[in-house]
DNA sequence: CCAGCTAGCTAACGCTCGTAAGTTTCGCTT
DNA sequence: AAGCGAAACTTACGAGCGTTAGCTAGCTGG
């Protein structure tokens, strides 16, 4: 049975959300377990009754990240065929979860490369399938000729980096909400593809 | 005296090079001296005798990309006084910058956090600098009424986290040059403050 | 041709890391 | 009240790290 009262409050859970927020801080290889446990004011081998490995903590951020943003994407774009629709919305969610999952979206930019194979390939595939979908969405936009841009492929770069930006900065007690930021992105997003304010 | 023809080719420099591109790839803590000697030929401690320590190594790195940023900055914007013109040359020098220095622009980005204090502080201050010295131009801009944007804060940083992500996917054996890739950023930039196409 | 310096080498250090094994504590169930 | 099980603990391991010390080869300047 699991403890009603436990003496600690240590979990899985908790485990996993100071890890994130060290890795965040530090990097993966920059983190020990130790730092972990002392977060969490426990000795360093009491870790392993609530994960299996320190890999595995980060392939656990990294795949539950990498699946929420697909899964925001589909969300937000499906039924919807307008282009300027279709961007403005995937947009949207995709700067949105960078200002409510900031530690998240630090450590999967920055320590993807330290994900062992095959995990890592696998995790690659998955972000390219989001990478590919946005850029599609440029492309048919400007073929049916709602956007102005030279290069697709660089307003992709351009549009994505610019959301994962956002949790460089952000700070969820400043004054402004994710709601807001999000708003404001995706107005320069459109901006960079040639649309003006609506 | 220094020897005329070295029996392998290693120095301060190609040191220094090997490392930038170890740190760039794999990040600084995920980087051991071991294999900037491997990928060199030589053993580990021969590095020895072309530098101090590890972390020298990442403060020479850093220093030399913030002061080069600084002064790239200053010859790009001196002389210049209209905000759009300031604001095109600051943003062209910057991201020209990161098309031509990628690693030095990854490992700058990455790991800052893992420089020693004061020295650390002491770079954060000249990155502050910069910024501030761009959020200066924009917000310039928008009183002289050259800039539509809401908030200039905002503007800055997604101009510069633009201009940095170039870093992350430019490629140099790519069919697009540095000049040309600065200046559809630059493009990208300046519709981000409300300014079309000249 | 020899002295001296540069830059390589091997060996070894102290430390920290991630992880394993086995033991102890203690609340909940029966 | 007993005892089971979860989750803490201590101890220890082997590997790898950055770094130091001391030795050696060989080119260079005199």
């Amino acid at each position: 049975m699991t403890r009603a009262t436990p003496r600690n409050a240590v979990s899985s859970q908790t485990v996993l959300d100071t890890a994130l927020t060290l890795f965040a801080e530090r990097g993966y290889h920059g983190t020990a377990l130790s730092q972990i446990a002392e977060a969490l004011e426990v000795r360093t081998p009491s870790l392993y009754n609530h994960m299996t490995s320190k890999q595995e903590l980060l392939q656990t951020i990294v795949e539950a990240t990498v699946r929420g943003v697909l899964a925001d994407f589909r969300q937000a774009t499906q039924g919807r065929t307008e282009p300027i629709d279709r961007l403005f919305h995937a947009v949207l969610v995709y700067a949105r979860r960078h200002a409510t999952h900031r530690r998240e979206a630090i450590v999967v930019n920055r320590d993807t490369s330290s994900l062992e194979e095959p995990f890592r390939s696998q995790m690659q595939a998955l972000r390219r399938e989001h990478e590919h979908a946005l850029r599609q969405i440029i492309s048919d936009g400007v073929a049916a000729g709602r956007f102005t841009v030279d290069s697709p492929a660089l307003a992709s770069f351009a549009i994505r980096e610019l959301c994962v930006s956002i949790a460089r900065w952000y700070q969820d007690d400043g004054p402004i909400g994710p709601d807001q930021v999000a708003r404001e992105y995706t107005e320069f997003a459109l901006s960079i593809v040639g649309v003006g304010k609506r």
